[in-house]
DNA sequence: CCTTGACCCTGACGTTACGTCAGGGGTTAG
DNA sequence: CTAACCCCTGACGTAACGTCAGGGTCAAGG
């Protein structure tokens, strides 16, 4: 049992062809097909299609949408709170808009004219794209080359005095670096304090690629989180660490 | 003195070539060029673009945003109350959408499947849809074949008794059908005095097609500002006048 | 049994609103 | 006078469908 394509386009509101060509590019494949070749969709075929969706509303593109859906470790729950928070954003920002609509018919009731700045503020999306993109970018570095599961049963099973050992070293590493931060980020021995940063990554976590690196190095600048950890080593430390990153990174791919 | 591209680009947050784009179909010429063939954007420039984000955010396309700027009866203050309408629509959408994420994330928690309607509710553009539709459909009907303004200088010109006659006439028209409501939409002397409806417009205004005849009915009763005036020959008058135009048209067309 | 109307299918080309080069010039600060 | 930025015009590419064309399926009714 299940819905045709006309019964789900009218459950959910979008066109058959739609349907089909979520079809075609593998977003939503029905679970089966009659004889005739008819396309039938099940249960959790609709439960997708909401998801997918929900996504659309937040624009993202679709191939972005079959990647995260994909993913085996994709958390519907954590998803699903994102959600709530750009879609906030985004009625944030109608709301800002409506704002300045209303500005607007003021100011021509007036006959004033309007502050040039003013008058498009509201229309920036910067704020939801970059949303969007820490959001995407979260799961590429909360999946990396090896899944987060196998680095946390890695990790789980060491036993403590490993841990202190490899905290310690962290925080050596972080100190150093904090000294040196006037050197600028290019400085010989920040940078080779950031290979023995890498390493000490790879060795006791995951393969720490310079992709991830770098990744690693826009996260502590992006998450509030870790920049506020880091920035107890230094006023402007995230920042600085980020940098170095990005040139360590930059010195490798050459 | 006015604006290179990439201040506007950067003031309203699109992108250059959109700029370029929308200078292409003539949906925003810049104002002047510079000597080396740069585009210089003015200040009103700049508020048409504003206008054009407007619409957009309400999703309507480029040719139909132009043609509504274009119109020369084009009402900045109408249009904008219109917005703002629309844009209640979207965010009230989007309330239903957060609303039905709680939702989800409830279901998920408690393990208890979702109702399949339910489901999708939220994501119906279906209002927004319509809202458009009649937004764009009043424009046409406003402006008829002819242009108003042209309406408007034929109108302008008549004497003062002229119009008076006219008043009159109409007067009477609206009277005597309205004496004839409890008879239904279809009564004959009804149906005959929409003839000489129509045809007073012809002679006076702008040639009354049956199309637009229709869409004058429908306009009595979505427009208030209309439903009122009428409704004071009787109650629901303006219901029935459209419901006996209605008839009328699609007699005519057979 | 056969027709009719409401479904379904698969190409395949069209459309909107730009993105993204390629190739080439303009302008201003050091 | 030469970077470092700005600008231009094609022209092809892309995403997410819309819109035929041509043809099969299926349940209800005459």
């Amino acid at each position: 049992m299940g819905y045709q394509v006309k019964e789900v386009a009218d459950l959910a509101g979008v066109s058959i062809r739609t349907l089909h060509h979520y079809d075609h590019i593998g977003l939503l494949k029905p679970s089966s097909f009659t004889e005739a070749g008819y396309r039938m969709y099940s249960d959790r075929d609709l439960e997708r299609l909401q998801q997918i969706l929900f996504f659309k509303e937040l624009d993202f593109p679709l191939h972005q949408i079959k990647e995260i859906l994909d993913d085996p470790k994709f958390d519907r729950k954590h998803a699903l709170r994102m959600h709530r928070e750009l879609l906030m954003k985004k009625k944030e920002r109608l709301e800002r808009i409506i704002e300045t609509v209303d500005q607007t018919i003021q100011s021509m009731e007036g006959g004033i004219p309007m502050d040039k700045k003013k008058m498009f503020t509201s229309f920036s999306m910067k704020e939801i794209e970059e949303h969007q993109k820490k959001y995407s970018e979260e799961a590429k570095r909360r999946y990396g080359k090896e899944r987060v599961e196998d680095v946390e049963k890695k990790t789980s099973r060491y036993s403590e005095e490993k841990w202190a050992a490899i905290m310690g070293r962290w925080k050596d590493i972080y100190e150093r670096i904090a000294a040196r931060m006037d050197r600028g980020p290019e400085d010989p021995e920040v940078q080779q304090t950031l290979e023995e940063y890498r390493q000490l990554i790879t060795d006791n976590f995951y393969e720490c690629t310079p992709e991830i690196f770098r990744g690693l190095g826009d996260l502590y600048v992006q998450d509030e989180r870790f920049t506020r950890n880091i920035d107890r080593y230094g006023e402007g430390m995230a920042r600085f660490l980020r940098d170095a990153m990005h040139v360590y990174c930059d010195r490798i791919n050459r």
